[in-house]
DNA sequence: CCAGCAGCCTGTGCGC
DNA sequence: TGCGCACAGGCTGCTG
């Protein structure tokens, strides 16, 4: 589940293996699902040709500037995306490659199939419903947009909040539920419910969390992998995802695991007490 | 408008 | 041992 620091490290290892600068000279697509605009055909004449200006990142979306337009890839759950040499054996589920100028390839896969692409128009009219919508990077949120976010939400757990990409951009479930126990509040707490205090306890808790996850380069359980094919190494710092009956590290207490916002969540129910 | 949930998809791991 | 099913979750779109 690549969320922000996963990205962010796929974005800075494309950069480190020198993909920025070199052509796409041809672009196979295996499976037209991961190609969500335009048609697998459009697509390939489009992107041959152009040279990879610069890589950049809007919350959990890859942007790769190919000069006029931008390419955008999601990794949504199980997508790689990663500089390969030629000859390498080619893995199950890979439903996009782009032949690059100096030989190597540029690959996509991803099991599941909910990633993909999107090809940006040149005059902006595909931005509006991927980019347009999302929050700001964790970064900038500030403490009045938070306590609007509070306020437009009041009856939802804060959870649900934290996930909610129109209003902060980057976090999934890992990293939602790692910055809600750093800020020690439960994690079905209501938005309305939130003090000052523990609104701001919540962005700073956000902030550090993703700052360092990506100083390791992010967690993999299975799937993630880095842009040269590396996993990560921040599941070793978790405090709470994936840790169900586990001793808190900061209490000893057994972390438990319920279901919140739809989704599989974890939490110390004596550092977050659900009274607040 | 807001909150909650089904559905998309496939591999894994559990219970029987 | 093998089968069936629940589960994992980012995001969209539907419903109440």
């Amino acid at each position: 589940m690549p969320e922000l620091p996963e990205v962010e490290t796929v974005r800075l290892t494309l950069l480190e293996g020198g993909l920025q600068g070199l052509v796409i000279t041809g672009v196979r697509v295996a499976h037209p699902d991961a190609v969500h605009w335009p048609d697998p055909q459009r697509f390939r004449l489009e992107l041959a040709g152009r040279r990879i200006e610069g890589i950049g990142r809007r919350g959990k979306f890859l942007l790769i500037d190919v000069g006029k337009r931008t390419l955008a890839c999601h990794l949504r759950m199980t997508g790689r995306l990663w500089l390969s040499r030629p000859e390498e054996p080619e893995l199950s589920h890979t439903h996009v490659v782009f032949d690059l100028s100096d030989g190597r390839e540029l690959r996509f896969r991803d099991v599941r199939r909910f990633g993909g692409f999107t090809l940006l128009e040149p005059d902006g009219s595909m931005a509006p419903d991927l980019l347009e919508r999302l929050g700001p990077e964790p970064t900038d949120l500030t403490g009045d947009e938070f306590a609007a976010g509070c306020l437009r939400h009041t009856r939802s757990p804060v959870k649900a909040l934290l996930l909610d990409q129109t209003f902060v951009a980057g976090l999934g479930n890992i990293y939602a539920d790692e910055a809600l126990h750093r800020a020690r509040v439960h994690p079905a707490r209501t938005c309305g419910s939130l003090s000052k205090q523990e609104q701001r306890a919540i962005r700073r808790a956000m902030r550090a969390v993703l700052r360092d996850a990506l100083s390791h380069r992010g967690t993999t359980f299975l799937d993630f992998r880095d842009g040269s094919g590396e996993p990560g190494a921040f599941q070793e710092f978790l405090d709470v995802y994936r840790r169900e009956g586990l001793p808190c590290r900061r209490c000893g207490a057994p972390i438990a695991k319920s279901r919140i916002a739809g989704r599989g969540t974890h939490f110390c129910p004596l550092c977050q007490p659900e009274g607040g």
